[in-house]
Formats: structure tokens, sequence, C-alpha cells
DNA sequence: ACCTGAACACCGTTCAAGT
DNA sequence: ACCTGAACACCGTTCAAGT
């Protein structure tokens, strides 16, 4: 690397919808909620707070955005090839959004707020879709089509959103030692809980220390799949 | 009244953590989550800003505290009456939630945010509990509390999420007509969506028109609980 | 110990003015 | 049509000063 280019950044070429919300994501995964701010944002993008409200209409817009292009990348993705069978292409959607969540901390709590937003933008109903049509594939009968696939929707968002947490404040992915170390404060903090109000989630705290996350959630899918085929016997 | 004291309240007793939560409560119930400010707290409470920081660390220990308040109210609550079974507590706890949800449209955020932070507070152990106990009691094997008491939590968390959204647009709760009128807004509009995009969320549009939201919510509790107990085969 | 309220360092958003 | 950047009306939080 001879010249130490400090930033090449071609800065002319023009702004749009797009290259704000990306600017958006890159801003959030680098100091998060409280960083991105139209200052920030207009100094990333080379100009000033008032240019951005040429092409987005509040912060309210942008958050929605830069959530719905994650989503969107999250759930197209995946391992494109067939899955073997509905219930694999459904842990594929799931770990999707999983790793997402990992990757953006930020996500699961505007999850949650754009879901909790009405009108719902498009990030519901494109979860909600790609998890409708397995259950479809799997044989469930239609008029339970609905309830199967809002279950699996909200136990995946649920899931995701206290992954969030823990990704947060272990560090980086992949950084196993933090991790293991952030359970075994989870648990150990578990195990301080007062005995009469907390007796369970003290009996429990042990099988936290050292589990994989990943495996656990993949195990509540498998609950939840095993319940709409135990429940609604789809024919085959 | 001779002397001019234009408040009868008696605004004298003392400032505290208790009655600061609870008009922040009562705040947020009324103006929603922008409309708590400081400022508006300090002049429910007849004080100024600065005094409550002498109770409350800050702006996030006092949402914090507001959805502790909340959430503990609900899951203590529920029909006192001692349950049929265990399946049936479960679905106690969730409806409280549910309701609460109801009655606080802005908790579903803050549980989302409140679960996603660290360390967690009091609030999601206090759900962990109140449900693990009762998976505890439908004899499922120790190895697998954890799980299926997870899958539970993450599931009711995020369906009583996504209803916050309804309820806030559908006015008051008991407000029938336009609940009914939310739905149909929600039926049409995936009604409206690109066929080729999604063909299953339009298929299923139809479904959603009329339906009983709670109904809805306790047909995926029971479908969880059908997965614990095909795939946990608790012994009995 | 507890409260007051002005002051500080920010925000999101608007809008006249430019090109 | 698109951008600029100063200005407005707020925020959360701090802190000297009071009682």
């Amino acid at each position: 690397m001879a010249s130490r280019s400090r930033r090449p950044e071609r800065r002319q070429e023009p702004l749009s919808r797009e290259r704000i919300v990306g600017a958006a994501v890159e801003l959030l995964d680098t100091v998060g909620e409280r960083g991105l701010t139209f200052r920030a944002l207009a100094e990333r993008l080379a100009t000033g707070p008032g240019a951005i409200y040429w092409h987005i209409t509040g912060k309210a817009e942008l958050l929605g955005a830069a959530t719905d292009a994650v989503v969107t990348a999250a759930v197209t993705a995946g391992p494109t090839g067939a899955a073997d069978s509905p219930q694999d292409a459904v842990r594929a959607v799931a770990l999707g959004l999983w790793d997402a969540t990992e990757a953006h901390p930020w996500l699961a709590t505007q999850l949650a707020t754009q879901l909790s937003r009405t009108p719902w933008g498009t990030v519901a109903p494109r979860i909600f879709e790609s998890l409708g049509r397995q259950v479809q594939a799997m044989g469930v009968p239609e008029a339970h089509w609905f309830t199967a696939s809002s279950a699996l929707m909200h136990y995946i968002l649920g899931a995701a959103g206290q992954n969030a947490a823990n990704s947060a404040s272990a560090g980086p992915v992949g950084a196993d030692v933090d991790r293991d170390e952030f359970l075994d404060t989870v648990s150990t903090a578990w195990e301080g809980l007062d005995p009469d109000a907390y007796p369970f989630t003290r009996a429990v705290a042990d099988q936290v220390r050292g589990h994989d996350d990943r495996e656990q959630f993949l195990a509540g899918i498998t609950l939840v799949l095993t319940g709409i085929t135990a429940l609604h016997r789809p024919g085959r």
C-alpha cells in the first residue's frame, strides 16, 4: 500500500435514499443507535443535515429503511441451496435472522419497534411470507396457516432479540472466550437470586453455563415445529 | 380557601423513587414514550428536573423501572385462583402479559429494549421464573427445562409485542368497532401486496379479517405447549 | 440529605437561500 | 430538482447554590 490514501472517497456521487440508508447501517453498526444522528450521517455523506430530508421524511423512516435493508438481506440470502425439507428451510430463515441480530446488535430493538408500529412496513410481511411458505409446504391445513406461521415468527423474533444482548456485550462474533465469560456472568448472577422468589431460575442457572446459544435457539425451533406437526397433523 | 393554594394537591409528600416511577407510567400511558421527558415529569411532581436525579440515575433506569413495575403487576396478578393445570397456569401468565401490553402500548418496545440490555434487569428473570415453574410442574425432564421455558417466553414476548401495535392504533381496549376496522385495514393491505413476492401472505389475508387476536394468541401458546409435551414426553 | 433551576451540550427538523 | 447551513424548539444531564 504505497499511498496512504486517507480516503479517496469519491464523494460526489449524488445523494440517494440508498446511499443514505447504507451509511445509516454502517453508523448503527459502528457507533450504535445513539450514534446515528443526522449531523453524523451528513458528515459521513459530506453534506448538510438538511439534504437528507430531501430523500427521507425523518428519523423514523430512516430506521425503518435500515431495518428493512438488513432483514431483506438476511431472509433472502440463507443457504441458497435447496433445503432437504420445509423444516430445514424454516431453520435456514431462522438462522439468517439470528445471524443478522448478531452482526447488527441494534436490529433486535428495531424489529420490535417496527413491528409495533402501524402501518406495518415491509419487514413483517417479508419474514411472515418466507416462513408461511414452508408451513404450507409442510402440509398444514389452510385453516391453521396463520397460527402456525405467527407462532414461528414470534418465537424467532423473541429469541433473536434476546440474543442481541449477549452478542452486544460479548464482543464481536467469534470471540468465543468473551462469550463464555458472559454466560458465566449470567449464570453466576442467576445463582445469586433470592432463593424464595427465584427457585426455578436458580435451578436452571447451571445449564446456561457453557451452552451453545445457537443450538439452544434451534432446539426451540424444533420444539415449535413439533408442535405444529403434532397439533395439525398434516396429511402426507 | 383563603390562602391562594392554587393546587390543593398535597404536593408536599416527599419525592421518592416509587412516586417518580408511578408518575412515569402515567405519563407513558397518557402521552406516550415521546411525552415522557424529565421536564414534564418534574412538572407533574411539582419539582425541578434536577430533583429526579437524586432518586434515579437517568432515563434508562427510569424506563427500566417503569417496565419492571408493569410487568411485575401483570405476572403477579393473574387469576389468583388455582389453575386447573400447569398448562392453564402458563396461559394465565401469558394473558397477563398480553393484557399489560394492551393497557400500556409502550410496553412492547420497552420489553425488547430491556431484554436486549445487559446486565438483565429483573424483568426477564421474573417472566422466566413464572413460566419455568409450570414447565417443571408439567413433568418435563430437567435437561429440557431451559429450552422449554425459553421457547414459551420468546413466543409470548414476540406475540405480545406485535399486539401492541394493533391496540395502539385501534384505540382503547374495548373499542371493538375500531379493532375490526383495523384488522380490515391490515387484511386489505395484505391483499394488495405483490402476488409474485407475497403469495402466502395474500392467501392468508382473509383469515385475518374478523379473527380474535386473543384467541389466536392462545392458539399459539397451545401450539408451543403441545410441542413441549410431544418432544419431551414428560413422564406421568 | 434532599431539592432548585439555570446552564451546557447536544438533538431532530425546518426553511430561506442558493445552484 | 436538489442541496446548504443557520436557526428553532426542544432534549437529557450536570452542578453550584440553597434549605
